[in-house]
DNA sequence: TACTAATTTGAAACCGCTTTGAAAAAGGAT
DNA sequence: ATCCTTTTTCAAAGCGGTTTCAAATTAGTA
């Protein structure tokens, strides 16, 4: 049942019909009532491409995500990343649409995600440190946020942000004061803006004390379990192990956890752990205490920021960009504690 | 730049240059290369409303997912299967539109999504025990195919899951050759269907051998790391604790055991572990030996091969309608050993 | 060269909705 | 009852593509 249709059914113009059911006021109630009952009695559903081609607006958002940062790896925050997000596209009555692109496929899927008319704006996952992305998407002219930020680029853009640099300053900082020396860092792949700037958090704390970076205590890569075990493994096997792991993620924690007990070492004595936690829904850090000592931001939250900014950019393009940078709480838990003496 | 601009601009007609960009053989190759090149020059991206409007079909799949098959949970396979299906779709030149569903408005959200024309079908995940969204869909009359089953329904419809019962029936049997005779089942929501056959699986398995399902060494709730600890660690604390679990996930399973490790107890010899594994990209079930001992299923695969069974249903809506049970591999690792003596 | 067949191109209808500008109906005041 | 507002309703023109059917061009043949 299409809208001629239901128009001949009610003797009523296409013009009243598409009036009563979206909600305008030159509509008398009666009439409004009469529609309303036979459209849900009809199961008349508005075509969404002609609503679409009709008023200019898709109402939907579009997700990019690299589907593999190097091969094959879905990221883990994406789920409540999203959650966060459609929350907030919902509320505005808002649909996502969603593409996983390859390194190097970039202007192919955006030139076809973007067909005019298929997205109102877009959200820009995993940026990588001089993302290429960005300049696309300026180029294009949509309105577009990113979840995180690319160094390197002068470009100026809206983006959500956590203190990466900051928020690993200070756990690096908060092992440091425990007596902690050797210090391990376990990162994401060092194309990804976020490793790049904890790198750099993690960095300036150590110089802040007069430290140097060892290259060896430093590994970047797709942040699985495995990848953290791993890393773990190789360094407690050095002549001086670190006494102190910096991790980027819950999930390479738990390998990193995994590798020190089958070393049969005490997490929290013999090495302590600290890792950013994203506050996942399925993978909450303990509940009342903290299984390990983390810097903390919900990634859900971050999700509803960007979607929040990204509406109020549609609604009113010509306001000025936003950025927000959200600071990570560092929670103490029980995978810390002072350097064995 | 649209259509009618460009067919100005290149003293053609419009249909001379959608034929071009489209691939028509009506089309000398001198006019579809100077048409490509203009295409290209002046940045031409046709109006995807338009397209759709015009062909009546959308090239996108819905997918529909229980934000929270209770309250705020993303489910982390998500991620894996959606890059699966992804796969498909984009060989197929598919995009993807995504909706997370909060129970009890699912009649609104498939109104809404299923505009028609909005979407050329759909993809059903974490359905339930009686899941009325089926019989919905049915009525909308739009391809779909689900991925798992609802016990309950005598409908027919397309759907791919993994053998649920009889993996968990081979794994409990496991631990029962292994001589343990109490042993914990740590599930998923009992709402969910793959929770409930997984169940019976378990239950299978003990009366074959004549023994009774103890509900205290049952618990039902979301999967995460947290429910696994907890139900572990009541578990344990009974008078006659369990000396092996099984577990419905990856995650849980790490929740489990923390929780054994905790109590002074070690894994695979204290207590026997064995779980479900989706063979998570992020959450690899180590590398060469596994770390547990699980039934291993890929949920990627999987929405591959849903995403595959969906397109088949499009291009080709009168033939019959498939289902298609994968098998899941025990696969043996380390976390399970003979019950202590 | 003339005529027919094959190849290219184009005009116009259509997909299903929104929205403008005009007309009809209803309500109020005198 | 008449005239002027205000409220409701409608016809028609887009939105930007695809596709049908006819026309124009080119190639092939006698």
């Amino acid at each position: 049942m299409n809208l001629k249709e239901l128009s001949n059914v009610l003797g009523l113009s296409q013009t009243t019909i598409s009036r009563a059911l979206n909600g305008y006021p030159e509509v008398s109630e009666k009439t409004r009532h009469r529609v309303e009952t036979a459209a849900r009695k009809y199961n008349y559903i508005p075509n969404r491409g002609a609503s679409t081609l009709a008023t200019g607006r898709s109402m939907t958002i579009g997700h990019v995500l690299p589907e593999a940062t190097s091969h094959e790896l879905v990221n883990p925050i994406f789920g409540d990343f999203i959650a966060g997000a459609s929350e907030v596209y919902k509320s505005n009555k808002y649909d996502m649409r969603f593409s996983l692109v390859q390194d190097g496929e970039e202007q192919d899927i955006y030139r076809s995600l973007m067909r005019r008319g298929a997205v109102d704006g877009v959200v820009l996952q995993a940026p990588k440190v001089n993302d290429e992305r960005i300049g696309i998407l300026e180029d294009i002219g949509l309105p577009f946020v990113v979840h995180g930020r690319s160094s390197g680029l002068n470009a100026s853009y809206s983006w959500v942000d956590v203190n990466n640099r900051d928020s690993f300053r200070r756990a690096t900082e908060f092992l440091l004061d425990l007596g902690h020396r050797r210090i391990g860092l376990i990162n994401g792949l060092d194309t990804l803006d976020f490793a790049r700037r904890r790198h750099l958090g993690y960095r300036d704390a150590l110089e802040s004390r007069g430290f140097e970076v060892d290259t060896v205590l430093v590994r970047n890569a797709e942040m699985t379990e495995v990848f953290g075990y791993h890393a773990t493994k190789e360094m407690l096997s050095q002549k001086i192990a670190p006494t102190a792991i910096v991790s980027a993620s819950m999930i390479t924690a738990i390998g990193v956890r995994r590798a020190i007990q089958e070393c049969g070492l005490v997490v929290g004595k013999d090495v302590s752990i600290i890792t950013h936690d994203d506050d996942l829904s399925y993978l909450k850090n303990g509940q009342n205490v903290p299984i390990f000592t983390a810097t903390r931001s919900s990634v859900r939250e971050a999700g509803r920021i960007v979607a929040q900014m990204l509406m109020d950019q549609i609604y009113n393009p010509d306001a000025p960009i936003t950025k927000k940078l959200l600071e990570a709480e560092l929670v103490v838990g029980e995978s810390t504690g002072p350097a064995p003496t």
